[in-house]
DNA sequence: ACCTGAACACCGTTCAAGT
DNA sequence: ACCTGAACACCGTTCAAGT
């Protein structure tokens, strides 16, 4: 009962915008997270969301970029068990989000944390022996790998959580990839 | 000249609309593709398409299976050698659309063209020495590799045509991958 | 059967106006 | 600065009606 005022219905955080499209993506995929709605759910008119993001593609980013914030990366142990950690992990924040993966296949995947992983991966994987430029070939597969798994996994399950599958047949192939890849290492 | 009623403006064959949805995939990605432009595309009112496709995604799905049905499967040669050809035809034939990609990994994925190489990556694999329950995995994991190298090359070109980096890092991680395939195989 | 226009319930985005 | 309602140009889809 702060006040009888009910056009400003109090200044969101450019947070609490996010928040509202991660449960409303969650919830309804990507047709249920619209500008209208998040809006709606934050309490505020729709155009008001336009004082913090440019357009809806820019909070879809933005939402990418901080799921992508939290993974963690550089642990200890050899560069396979540090890749393996990694992918471990984008796997597990991304797949509890199923909403947001296809915003991340269909983006430009370019913002400063996409980068700290994509970077991260390349020296680890300059650190297994392999030249730079197949170094560079390597982070690229295993990046594809990583993304076309995760989008494979969560593409139908949005709102059934089927996908319970587990990491076992994901864990498989990212090792058949790194085996190749350790193999080509070897050779030099 | 053949006469003047406007009404009835000839009725359009599936094939007909499918092919106005690719057009404008291809040159404008997925929002230019709506019903109500593939009608005009075509020359018929919006609500004709319904007598065709039950909805939107229906267009879509049939698009899909139509790019699949002309991927080559089953040439001669190894196991390594037919999955490497299956993986470049699929390849090429899906970059050069790349407007129907973002569809393809955010859908079903379980039309019979589909299945047809699902079905063919696994009997090869199957022929690679690996018991059942690994040639699952491992075409699994290839279908994965496809389909991500396919979806990150393509998935900010649909209208700049930059992905001309041709296939060299596609077939090395794709090398790799098979590598790690075929010595897991020999292990057994 | 096949095709139509009108209508419904939505979109993203812009803009002039209010505080 | 920040937030608003009204408006514009779209969507997918349904439906009663026409041939």
């Amino acid at each position: 009962m702060v006040e009888a005022g009910h056009k400003p219905r109090r200044a969101p955080t450019e947070r609490e915008i996010l928040d509202a499209a991660l449960g409303l993506l969650d919830t309804g995929g990507r047709p249920a997270a619209s500008i209208r709605r998040i809006a709606a759910a934050v309490g505020v008119a729709p155009t008001t969301v336009y004082t913090f993001f440019p357009d809806r593609t820019a909070v879809e980013c933005a939402l990418i970029e901080r799921l992508l914030g939290a993974v963690r990366i550089g642990g200890g142990g050899s560069w396979r068990e540090a890749v393996e950690a990694i992918a471990l992990d984008l796997r597990q924040r991304l797949v509890a989000h199923p909403g947001v993966v296809p915003l991340l296949l269909s983006g430009p995947l370019d913002g400063p944390h996409a980068q700290r992983i994509a970077d991260c991966l390349l020296e680890l994987l300059g650190a297994s022996g392999l030249d730079p430029r197949s170094a560079a070939r390597a982070s690229y597969a295993l990046m594809v790998f990583v993304l076309g798994a995760i989008a494979l996994e969560t593409f139908d399950a949005p709102r059934a959580m089927i996908g319970r599958a587990g990491p076992d047949r994901y864990l498989w192939g990212l090792r058949r990839m790194l085996d190749g890849v350790e193999a080509e290492a070897k050779l030099h």
